[in-house]
DNA sequence: CGGTCCTTTGACACAGGTCAAGTAATGTGG
DNA sequence: CCACATTACTTGACCTGTGTCAAAGGACCG
């Protein structure tokens, strides 16, 4: 994996637990302790590569929580529930990104994928006692969490106290971000999943997720380059506006 | 948009890293591994007690993540804030509840106690040695992060679906089940902070945080013994309230 | 006993939700 | 290649839950 090859979205980052230092530098970790050659081999030894399709669940909430996976290609979204149909995403997942991590028995949300998507399955307890054998590995998923823990708590000030526009701005932001942080180019914002799955994200309905979308593009701040694709047209201020100004 | 406050972190238990043991059994975690008496006193040589007093910040978004705290008694807000003062309190913590992990340099929330509160404060270029050194440590705190995960979507989920009479009733219920995992009675739930506290925490104003406990209580649902002081009256119908039926 | 802070309550406004219709893109079977 | 269905997105008209603004009551305090 040198620095130097064009980044290939699916290569880049696959393995995550496994190639922890290229992580480490796509998500502006402070530090990185690689595993090494052998410990990589253990690790490789637990893991499968599965495939998943859109629309069909990877788990769901409630399911027991026996496997843990890193995402190498395509997108994820997570979700939880209410009985009578209300919808949360809260989060969707990048190759790179962590899935499944719990002290539970049971898994507190459902994971979907987006796309067609390769993933890095762990049993569960053959990672956890991994985790007792390579402290560096317990390392990396400390780091992770707390990045995670960060991004969550961005995500609840957002719900909190942002109006529909911030929300939106912020959102085509962060993919702009996630996307550069994975190597790939940030400006035409793609967007993977739909206009659903963007209210469901942002605590808002499809209809003013669109409306907000149209009137951001006749203000000039972004165009629409198609319903999935959408380009920064100032991004100064595009900046400003998500950051509460 | 004068005040909002901010943050949200869910509950710890007292000396969570001095006394892991304590703090497994209060959180229902799954597996428990307690450091031995060696790694409790290398660990207590590094920390050191402060008190905290209210309205006082422990530190500040921004400030440089120096220390690392867990709470040993009082009550503390965590918080948010936009620039033109919009606040989102991104959690209430309380005795055992962690405070302050991050990899980054500095802390990406304010952190002020709510009543007179001690606190053990770690260096935190001497704890993340120790991490190095005992592994147990690193399993608790990722035990704890993951914990603080799964509370923080939980959140999600409150902000981005409910009703402001779900949020209250979500938010009542949590406060009396913390309460129960400390030791304390469920019951009278003590609200330690104020009405604006509790609105930026549920991403509510004042007047609607007010209006919605009057109205649970003249429905009967709640009793309000005084302003911080709130009798659960109808616990079954509360909790199909916050689960959302 | 006047001031300050917190909470409650009321009247009204508005952002975003709901309901409904229309358009466009894509697929499907004949 | 064309009807036709399906799905996703947009737009409009209207409604409602919550926010905003204002005022008043209580508790606490010097």
């Amino acid at each position: 994996m040198s620095r130097f090859t064009v980044a290939t979205q699916s290569n880049s980052h696959s393995f995550h637990l496994a190639d922890p230092c290229d992580t480490c530098r796509a998500r502006d970790f402070s530090a990185c302790a690689p595993l090494d050659a052998e410990e990589q081999s253990r690790l490789t030894a637990i893991t499968r590569t599965v495939q998943a399709t859109p629309h069909r669940a990877i788990f769901e909430e409630g399911d027991p929580a026996d496997n843990v996976y890193t995402l190498t290609a395509g997108a994820v979204k997570i979700y939880k529930s209410l009985p009578d149909g209300r919808r949360q995403i809260t989060g969707f997942l990048f190759p790179g990104d962590f899935l499944g991590l719990t002290h539970n028995e049971s898994h507190a949300y459902s994971a979907e994928a987006l796309t067609l998507t390769r993933l890095c399955r762990f049993p569960r307890r053959r990672l956890e006692a991994l985790l007792d054998e390579i402290p560096r590995l317990e390392q990396q998923l400390l780091r992770m969490a707390s990045h995670e823990l960060a991004a969550a708590q961005a995500q609840i000030m957002l719900l909190g106290r942002k109006s529909a526009r911030e929300r939106l701005v912020s959102f085509l932001l962060m993919l702009s971000n996630g996307a550069v942080r994975r190597g790939q180019r940030g400006d035409p914002v793609s967007l993977p999943m739909n206009r659903s799955d963007i209210g469901d994200y942002l605590g808002l309905t499809i209809e003013t997720v669109s409306r907000t979308l149209t009137k951001l593009k006749t203000t000039g701040l972004i165009e629409l380059l198609d319903d999935k694709q959408i380009h920064l047209a100032k991004p100064e201020a595009l900046r400003e506006i998500a950051e509460g100004f």
